[in-house]
Parts: C-alpha cells; structure tokens; sequence
DNA sequence: GATGAATGAGCGTTCATTCAT
DNA sequence: CATGAATGAACGCTCATTCAT
C-alpha cells in the first residue's frame, strides 16, 4: 500500500504558515526560513512542495479567496433583503474576526501589482466578490420590483465596503458607519430606479 | 558667503526618486543604489540625507500626503456643491492622472501596516483627507439647511473612493460609476436628515 | 524461483542517464533527481545502486572507456597498415559519430584532475589506449621492418588524435588535417628509425 | 584628489585568487566566499567588482591567455627554428612551469563547453596561440625555401603539443617525447614540402 | 559635502544524501 | 526493492549600512 500523498496537508500548511508569518512582516520579509518554521517544517522542504516563493503567495492568495467567497455563500439561502445585509456584514467583520486575514489583503493587493501571478488570482477573488454583490443586488431589486444597474451597484457597494475595511479606523467614522453607509447607498439606488412594469417613483 | 544648503533639494531629489522607483517595483525592491542612481547621485549621499531607508519612506509619505491635500484645497474656494465634487473628482482622477503616485499608495499602505513611522504618516494623511470631506459635507449641508452626521457621511464617501481607487479595474463596474455612486451617497445622506429648522424630512 | 537481478541493468540505466544529462550540463550541474528522471526512474534508487554521485561517475568513466576500447578492438584484425589508419580514424571520427561521448570525457578530464576516484579510471582508459597504439604501432613496424621506439610513438599518436578532438574546430585546420599529420608523423617516426636488419637509414 | 579607483587592482587580486582555488578544486566546488578568503576580501567585494561568478571566469581565462601569449611573444625575435623550437619548449613546460595553470585550462576547456562567454574567450586563445605557430613555421619554410601549408602544418603541431600537456603522464611516452615528436613532425612537414623554385626533394 | 569601496548578514534556492514507509 | 518525503548545509547573490578618503 504507497504512502498516502503528503502534498496537500503539507502545502496546506505551508499555506497557513504564510498567512501567519505575512500577516505580521509583509510578503518580502517573510522568509523561507521563517515560513518553515512557523509551519514547523525544515526549509528545504518549502520548495519541496513549491516551485519558489512567489508560488507559496499565489496559493494562499487563491486560498484566502476560496474560503472568503465559501464564507459569503453561507447567505445565498436567506431571503433577498438579508442576504443583502449579510453579504455586507461578513465583509465587513473581517477586521474584526480575521485580523489577520485582512493584514493579508493588503499585502497582497501591493504585490498584486506588480506580479501578475498574483494579479491574476486577486483578480479573480474580486471577480467572485463582485459576482456575489450584483446578484444579491439584483435579487432585491427584483424583490422589490424595480429594475436597477447591478453591474455599477455591486460596484460602488464593494468598493465602498473594501475601502472601509482598508482604511480602517482611520476613516475616522463612528462605529457602523459603514455597514450604515452601504445600506443607505442601496436603499437610494433602489429609490432612484424606475419601477418596470409602472410609473417611476420619482413620478410616483 | 557660505554655499547655500543642499539639504531640500536634495532631499526632494531622493524623495522623486523613490517614488518613481517604488511605483514600479515595490518598496523592498527599491535598493538604495537604484534609488540614489534614479535621482543622478552617488549611493553613499541617501545616507547622508537620510539615516536609513525607511525615513525616505516616511518622507514620500509625508510628500505625497501634502501634495494630494494641496491639490485638494484648490477646491475650497468653490461654492458648497462645486467644492465636493471636485473633492470627488480629484480623488478618482489620481488613477488616470498620476498612476505612478496610486502606484505609491498602494505599497505605503502595505507598509504602514507594519512599520509604525510609516503608518503615523498614513493616518495623518487620511486624517487631512477627511477633513477636507467633513467640512465639505456640512458646508454642502448647511447650505441647503440639512443637519447630517458630517463625520459619518465623510468617512463613508472617502471609503467609497478610496476602495473604487484600489480595487480599480477589478471592481468591474461601468465607467464613472463610482463618481455617480458617490454623489448618490451624498444626495441620499443630505436627502435622510432632518431640516433642523423646518418641517420633518417625510414631509420634505 | 526468486526475482532475476535488477542491479546491472538498472546500473546500466543510471550511467546511460548521466551520459545524457552530463554532456548537456556537465558533471556538477547534472543533479540525482534529473539523472534519475532522464533514466525513468525515482531519485532514491540511485543511491540504491551507487553509494553516491562520484562511483556514478566512476561508472560511466569505466563504461565510456570499455565501449571505445572495444570499439578500437574492432580494428585488431586488420593488417598493420590498415590497423594503424584504422585506429587514429575511430579516434577523430568521435566527435562526430558520438559527440556527447566527446562531451562526456572533456567533464571526465577535467573532474580527473580533482576526483583522485575518476582519476584511476581515466589513467587506465587512456592506459589501454596507449596500449593499443603500441602494438599497432609496433606490428606496423615491424611489417616494415624498422625498429621504432614504439612507446614514445604511440605517445605523441596519442597525443595529437587527442590534442585535435579536443581542440576541435578551434585548431583552425583544413578539414582531415589531423588524421593526415597523423600519418605523417607514422610515417616520420618509420622513416626515422633504422633497419635493424640491414642498411643505416641515410641509404634507406 | 579623488581616491584611486580600486578596480584594476581588486579586479586582479580576484582574478589570481580564482586561479588557485579553481586550481585545485575546479570551478563549481570554488565557492565565492572562498575566492573572496583567497584574495584577502570580504565576499560581498567580489559582486562589487564582477557582477556574477561567471564572469570571473571570463575574466581569468582572458588573463591567462593574455599572459600565455605573451609568453610566446618573447620569441617572435628569434631566428626561424629557434623561434619554432622556443614556441614548443615553453608549451610544454607549463605543466612543469606552471601547473596551476594547467590545471586551469582543463577546467576552463570544461566549462567553455557549456557556457558561451568563456568559450568565446577560449576561442580567441587558441586563434592567438594558432597564430602564433602558423607564423613560426611560415618563417621556418621560407628560410628553408619551402612552401608548406602552414596553416594545417601549425594545427597539427599545436595539437600533438595540447594533446601531450592534456593527457600529462598519462600518455606514458618517455621523457620529452612530446617535443621531440614535435620537432619530428615539423622536420617532416617541412621534407615533404616541395621547394617552390626548384626540383622537388623527391626528385632531388 | 561627496564618493564608492567595504562589510557581512541574510536572502531564495538547490542539492546530495538519508530513511520511514 | 522502491518511493519520495525530509533534512540542513551550502550556494550565488543582494543589500542596507558604514566609513576612509
């Protein structure tokens, strides 16, 4: 009977050793010494189970996306509006819940940048954010019967809502400005749309 | 007469340089002998001016910060309206107008994460940012006898731009949707409060 | 009955795999898990069958040597003259009947130098080299009836079929140059040496 | 008065240290760090004054063929045949004279198999030593009033003569039968040249 | 002030070798 | 026998920083 495959659990934790490490020191000054050891591996055995460093970077960026976008789908189920709410929600609690996950971000938004290895899978997980905005939005709006542009809706809302965790405090708002914030702005694209199979509110 | 000093310009020479090296390449990746050569001088001379490589960082921080509120206070003189849009527009041109200096802020905003000097210097930016939106936002208020939570609402439209700046291409929506989006922010911020002085906003 | 022996074939495997992957890369850049691959098989056998890099070396040195003698022994039949054409023919035509074979003993040469292991094995290579020269060398002579000294001969045959592989195109010769001087040389050394058995060589 | 520029002489100490090292050791086992202790410096120096190890090597092969023909040099003045006769005697003294540096060549000859930029150089020292003997031996016909093919005649003898040194002992002729197959073999390019002006020696 | 030589730690990576399975 | 995971030393190279000139 061969062995099982140690590849996965190894690079899984490989994966999460980065994590740790980059969330702390930035991507460059995580070293491959330092990421074994947080792994609790020998450091030859990085390059074992990765080409080199970038590689490692690449995965657990497609790592972080896959589990950030599993999380937003825990709210596909619920009813449009709280969809809507949750959608925001889980966003924006990643500073809170997941420090760490969101001191990766934005080491990987820098790095992002300027390889496109990187540029690539970011762009995807932003893909899938998207994707998860416009059909939430479109959702409700339908709920609602009105017709909005949820392209530019889920645009704005995941913008606002990435740009409030980047920030961070120092927006300086009060607690909740933003998951207040980004409710506002969907109330106001729904009341701004016309109703399709009617006169417009505006006229209503 | 004693030569004059040599200190600011060749501090601003440094500075340039850094930027122009580190917009393309990343902080870390930026050597002291590439930024020295980008700025025409010889290597040894960075430490003369700065005593290490992370308090030029701190200084094109620092530069970049009062240059982007510089531009911003062109906009003061404006009429209330006028003044925020422009503050909007100023804000969202910095990709297509000075791709380099967002180039910039994406690798500072990596590194104030983890390097406090840096991260004081950010903050004191953002905090400058704000408040030019602050005061926008209650001017615009006032004018049109609104009483809003300036705070809130300036920190909600700053993150709404800043993230529309950083997610850039990948937020997928159509052109211009974030300027449009921000405006709507603020006309359904202005249109939910309260005339502190006249009737109720339901009956507004 | 038990399982038939796998350790010469899979010898055999492993030195044709360095021959392969030393002649494009040379000795120190041809790494175990690439000979094993290029032989097909896991990077652990090879420590199956030899103790380290160096008796794989070892081998192939003995393995080249024994296959071009036994090439050169092809030639013993033949009658002096022919003999002797025969053996500075196989000699030059190497490098381009078997150029990675050419390739291989330039790494060999130089890995000689330092691996007193390879060392002994080039030394009895070019022993029986040697060794075949003379008789030929000496039959040849005596076919003619002169008394050479045929060590010394054999010697310089040797060192200039060697010295012309070796330099290849960079000797700069018209082509055949070398197996012409060859012969000149042969036939200096004939002419050059007494009867033994009749006249001085001034009235030959 | 600015200081001295250190290249030349830091660029020589370098080039030296690398001789002995690679000497002894050969090419890939000499380390940078142990180049660096050879010449007296720190190891970082040796990227300050080449910008990669191979083109050290470059450098080292460049210097000794330099030095190498210059050596011969000293016996461009002397009539024809001695001329001849010094060109041979100093070849073949290396290995005695000099061994270090025959034991560089054979390591060089190696590498420049497989790296283009040393067997660029290498090219251009065996062009020079070629040079150097085709003239020898055009000068040594024509005082003889012979037309030889120097040109395949100098390749020969610099072939027999790299042959002998390459294989060393080895080749197992006695003593000095190298430079006495040689001059042997000049002797007979010579006799079996026709004489332009004149009978032929076959018929004279 | 200005230069670039000098330092040595540390980087990502490769590798022969060992060994549990 | 066979596998490939595991080890850790060593490699070429880069770099911020120092300092004699």
């Amino acid at each position: 009977m061969p062995r099982p495959s140690q590849v996965a659990p190894r690079r899984a934790q490989l994966i999460r050793a980065l994590e740790r490490v980059m969330a702390q020191q930035g991507y460059e000054a995580a070293s491959i010494r330092e990421i074994a050891q947080a792994a609790g591996l020998a450091p030859g055995l990085v390059h074992h189970y990765f080409p080199d460093k970038e590689s490692l970077l690449v995965a657990l960026t497609a790592d972080l996306g896959a589990r950030w976008l599993a999380r937003l789908d825990e709210a596909e189920a619920l009813a449009p509006e709280a969809r809507l709410r949750r959608l925001i929600e889980l966003h924006l609690s990643v500073d809170e819940a997941r420090p760490e996950e969101l001191g990766c971000w934005l080491q990987i938004i820098a790095e992002a940048a300027r390889r496109p290895s990187v540029g690539v899978v970011w762009g995807e997980v932003v893909a899938g954010l998207r994707g998860r905005h416009v059909s939430a939005l479109a959702a409700l709006a339908a709920s609602r019967g009105r017709a909005i542009d949820a392209e530019a809706g889920a645009a704005a809302l995941l913008a606002l809502v990435y740009g409030a965790l980047t920030l961070g405090p120092s927006a300086g708002g009060p607690p909740g400005y933003a998951a207040a914030a980004a409710w506002s702005l969907v109330e106001g694209l729904l009341a701004a749309a016309p109703r399709p199979d009617g006169p417009s509110q505006a006229a209503g």
